[in-house]
DNA sequence: TTGTACGCGTTATCAA
DNA sequence: TTGATAACGCGTACAA
């Protein structure tokens, strides 16, 4: 006695038994499934019931290997816990929930090579669209991603050479829009502090410096950077460091919104007037900034709308229908708050 | 004319590909990737120069759809940017990036029902094991997990009746131990704060009712909660409101870091001491808690460390080895501060 | 609009 | 220790 289709699988139905079941072929019952439109009214309940009936889901597996093609967004950010990407991931997910297609987040932790290893796992999955931070890309990441076959999206920057589709903003432009407000509210001495200084810092840095230049301000002791992950902490001790070298600093703009509220607390703690005595700006403007005491300036962004944006040109993409605009720049604005304020 | 293996596949090499160069057959090459131990010494490294050669990649697809088992770790939170389950995806990943396993996360929006559904969802790929936060499944979920046929790992609570394993500790015991160091450092009227309460925080509000109670300080006035998602800013506003409820308000416990930071700010811009007139608490101990001025007392919880524990078992159940323990209690510890030092 | 035949790349089964 | 054969469940190509 031979059991025949036993082995494995634990018996879920199959596309098999519901096209039996609907007295259909099976070839139908795909079609009914994906292109519903393509499939006679009829058909299409009597599938509908036997599906329902047999509590049929489709393998997604079975489907990739079929067709060459999963069902999944391969999304690689340089962060996790950064509130920044977090949005982004957010936003991509919630564009994403309702549709057929899956997530599969990976985690670069800042490095080019971890990217690069995860494109070669994403790789093999045959995604239906990549979506990666930044514009940093190593070439061999960057070959990669030219060679993956579907569309991609770099996020959270503009640039003028995008791999395929691009959104975000100038990081360059919002530094050097902070720094110019400070500028404008009457500092002189402006310092700028930053942590991680992973390439959009960098960018950032160098809005700083060309605002700073422009008005003559410039001195290479008013800048305080760090490779170490960013902090509210770090924030504190960094803002000690640039006083100490710099102890005529009136006015700092901070390469996130965690080192400007570390900056604020270190005022509090060292009873140095905000904003008389010095002046402070952040930036992404985190809920938490309209809230601080006092309120600080910061230029907002929008990460959410960028994972959203991001999602929708992809699928677009996907659909045949190319975006006419490839590159989008969904800006900053700048919100002025009572740490710059005098 | 007919053309073989062209239609599709970009021309990957195959498994067969690798065994034809190295000269055996398909299942030995598949045996040398998985359990090489199986695998003669000279085979393996024949078939290990074939793939090197041919940059051989296993399709993962085709490997879940023959297997039946996908090397995927399925991961349910109900936040992506809250910092808490942030941390705790963090770790989940950091301990996976190693490995064969892939991570499917889904975010469900603090919803049993989205719940379900990403169960219903991740069920059909056959996931080599699940975690999920909470303990509070609907019947619904909690019979996806029971029969996923996979190792389960619920992660953030301890209880008594895991479907499975569980890692976590206990927020009654955190908010108990918050308050009842309020009542020992001479506070009173102290308030308890809560946005989202979802069932983590009616957990850490039951602790304050318990610690309350023994005391003999609990008035429902001094509860004040919404369900509304937490903030910096809504922290400031529902102080406001506990304040209005109950002017003789000494201190307050909040549910999280974000109120607590919130309640600290709205006592800096109405002038109220802290801690001299107002005692703070909050929950989870994040950086800034440390930095803030005055520093703020907090529930340190181990949220990193929750992730790669729940690895680690899920990873051990998979290899066979039940760990001794399904419920690990990984605790918390109350950090003294200054907003309570009076 | 529907169906037939076959292949996708891999692993389980069982025999050698 | 190794291999031949047969699935795994579905989609593509092509014909009807």
């Amino acid at each position: 006695m031979i059991k025949p289709r036993s082995r494995r699988g634990g018996g879920r139905p199959t596309i098999a038994d519901v096209a039996r079941k609907a007295g259909v072929g099976a070839i139908t019952v795909s079609r009914a499934l994906r292109e519903p439109e393509r499939v006679s009214e009829d058909l299409r309940r009597q599938i509908q019931v036997a599906v329902d009936e047999l509590g049929y889901v489709p393998d997604p597996n079975a489907r990739a290997l079929a067709s060459a093609r999963a069902d999944v967004f391969g999304v690689l950010v340089p962060s996790l816990t950064n509130n920044v990407f977090a949005e982004v991931v957010r936003g991509i997910y919630d564009s994403l929930s309702d549709g057929p297609f899956r997530v599969q987040l990976g985690n670069t932790h800042y490095s080019g090579l971890e990217e690069e290893r995860l494109l070669q796992v994403f790789g093999p999955q045959r995604p239906a669209a990549l979506i990666v931070a930044g514009i940093n890309q190593t070439p061999t990441a960057r070959k990669l991603l030219e060679t993956a076959g579907c569309p991609v999206v770099q996020v959270m920057e503009t640039g003028p050479d995008p791999v395929d589709m691009l959104v975000g903003f100038s990081h360059l432009d919002g530094g050097r829009t902070a720094t110019e407000h400070l500028i404008e509210a009457g500092y002189r001495r402006i310092g700028f502090i930053g942590a991680r200084m992973d390439p959009r810092s960098q960018r950032r840095l160098a809005g700083y410096r060309a605002a700073m230049e422009a008005a003559g301000l410039f001195d290479a002791r008013l800048v305080t950077t760090t490779p170490v992950p960013s902090s509210v902490t770090l924030g504190r001790e960094l803002f000690r460091d640039a006083l100490a070298k710099a102890p005529t600093l009136d006015g700092v703009f901070c390469n996130n919104d965690d080192i400007a509220l570390g900056v604020l607390f270190e005022c509090h703690r060292a009873a140095i007037a905000v904003p008389r005595t010095i002046g402070i700006v952040g930036f992404n403007d985190l809920d938490m900034m309209q809230s601080a005491f006092p309120s600080i300036t910061s230029i907002r962004t929008y990460r959410y709308e960028i994972g959203r944006r991001s999602v929708a040109m992809a699928l677009a993409a996907i659909a045949g229908k190319r975006p006419e605009q490839r590159v989008v720049d969904l800006g900053f604005e700048l919100i002025r708050r009572e740490s710059t304020a005098r």
